[in-house]
DNA sequence: TTGAAAGCGCTAACAT
DNA sequence: ATGTTAGCGCTTTCAA
């Protein structure tokens, strides 16, 4: 036997050298004819191909990777799949990843803040770069981490110039559906609060800042909820204490939950109280009824937020922020129809 | 200068060379640091994290995978993102996958059946396993497919135990749904059907087939409708044509959307039509009317799957399909409440 | 047109 | 306790 170490690892059953034998060429064939490189004799490029066949041979992403440099994968983390405004913005980055050649690769922290840096810096040392949707961990934190993960792009919070950001303008979008709510008369407005580590959260505490001081005589009191349909359902006992004619919701999940309570209790909206949400998912504008929100084009968002990581990965990003500005979607749960 | 070739790719910037070369070892110790082997002098240990955290280095995880031979890293491929059906399974799986060290990656086809087979194999080729949820290719691809895939488990498809498989049994979910209604002194029934493609219609419609034979003198039709939000929203006039007194829905976000419509054109549900989807997804508890559904305990799927995933990447899977029995969750949108 | 061999960044067997 | 080196499965340069 020849002087070889014995391998430890089981590793993957047919690999390129298996195919070169089974073909009688060389690996450097056999890898031009897996690329489709055209300098290759048509005879010895079947050869390959059936051995390809026969033994059901498909080349080792990893291996590639490594040999390649680059993976043409980029990698997302998203704080919570369930959340289909997520959905939205994935889409549009998919759309846009894929007309350039890129795949995507998503990983879910489940809103757990303490592992996102963990799971990001493993997805990143597998892509070619990365996308952090919404992070929940502190800002130092993020600092910390953006440099050791770059090129990467985060969507929802400000970098600093450290890295690309996205933003939705969730403090402008909660200010034009206060004034919306007070436009129909409301003077009592509860405020149902998301998850404190979500930073659009004070983005939207800041929104409302501003219509208490337009609107000196209008009451907006805030009660802790959270970002899940059961916090919603649930918040309704908190939210009646309050005896507020309206309510803007953390987001849509959020309203839904609250909506589906309010059915169960025959609680008459927009009539008894009108109800707002933010984020315009899909399911809010077929819920019954349908409801009020902030529409923000998140398709658009995914797009740009590919534009940027592309930048990134060439080099030649400004970084300077890109703000989304939401629109308000007037729907049945807070104007009674004609 | 020596007489290596010029190499031809970026690569990475800090590998584990520059942090040997900074601390003045050699690569291997910096690997033994690295994976926390305790048999290295302190003093150096330090000496390499100090490099680490100065350089900013993370290994690789594609040369430790190649190295390795082992990722343990999973992926799925899912066909909609955006249904709320597969997030609770990936929860399960995600959960059943985390405790045991696996990492999760998730990839969306996006509903394009012929594109399923390639992005399969290409995540496949970078993970030690991969599930399969719903695919919709047709069976003799997927029969192709499998054995280049495995370790393998298929959601919702069987494989003549070329895989693992999971699966709901739509059959029966949708003939107790069918009967369900019929109790309620529905006698003629309409169902929303899904794509043709999705291997759950056709059982939906064995479920039909059987309460037909059961009640001969119940109608039930089907129109064709989809699997989207949209599709259910769109598919008032064809259910109104029938005259049916109750439907029953492809799934639950098709449900959903059929609701919405209902509610915008003053339709009452249930008294003047009654309204069933399936999957029990969050938002059916929470809809007004709630939504009557069957329930299948989808985080138990998910678990279940890691453990099929589990037992064919040792090797001693038994490959008989695991079945779960969904049953009837009855609420408000075909039963009036007191 | 084809093949030999170096190299991607890591791990682990073996030697010291 | 530490270093040397082969090897994981590919791609690509260079030589023939």
């Amino acid at each position: 036997m020849a002087g070889k170490r014995a391998r430890r690892t089981p590793s993957r059953e047919t690999t390129i050298s298996d195919i070169a034998e089974a073909a009688d060429v060389s690996k450097a064939t056999v890898s031009r004819v897996m690329n489709g490189i055209q300098t290759v004799n048509e005879d010895i490029a079947e050869r390959v191909r059936d051995a390809v066949r026969r033994l059901g041979y498909s080349p080792s992403e990893t291996a590639r990777s490594l040999s390649l440099g680059v993976s043409r994968t980029i990698g997302v983390v998203v704080p919570d799949l369930a959340n289909p405004m997520f959905h939205q913005v994935l889409h549009g980055l998919h759309r846009a990843a894929a007309r350039e050649g890129y795949r995507v690769l998503v990983a879910d922290t489940l809103e757990d803040s303490a592992g996102e840096a963990t799971v990001a810096l493993d997805i990143r040392n597998r892509t070619d770069a990365i996308a952090l949707f919404a992070p929940r961990m502190p800002r130092e934190s993020l600092l910390e981490l953006l440099p050791r993960i770059e090129p990467v792009v985060v969507l929802n919070r400000t970098t600093g110039e450290r890295a690309g950001s996205v933003l939705i303008d969730y403090e402008d979008g909660t200010r034009q559906l206060g004034e919306h709510l007070v436009s129909l008369g409301h003077t009592r407005i509860v405020y149902l609060a998301g998850p404190s580590e979500a930073r659009s959260n004070s983005a939207r505490q800041r929104g409302l800042e501003l219509v208490r001081s337009a609107h000196p005589d209008i009451e907006v009191v805030e009660v802790p909820c959270g970002h899940a349909f059961e916090d919603g359902h649930a918040a309704w006992p908190g939210v009646r204490a309050t005896q507020a004619s309206a309510v803007i919701a953390f987001n849509d999940v959020v309203a839904l939950g609250l909506l589906g309570r309010l059915d169960e209790e025959g609680v008459a909206v927009p009539d008894d109280i009108a109800v707002a949400g933010f984020d315009d998912i899909p399911f809010s504008r077929y819920s019954s009824p349908s409801l009020t929100t902030m529409t923000a084009r998140l398709g658009d968002v995914g797009e740009r937020t590919w534009a940027m990581l592309r930048a990134e990965m060439r080099g030649d990003a400004d970084r300077e922020p890109v703000v989304f500005e939401p629109t308000l979607a007037v729907r049945a749960s807070t104007e009674a129809r004609p």
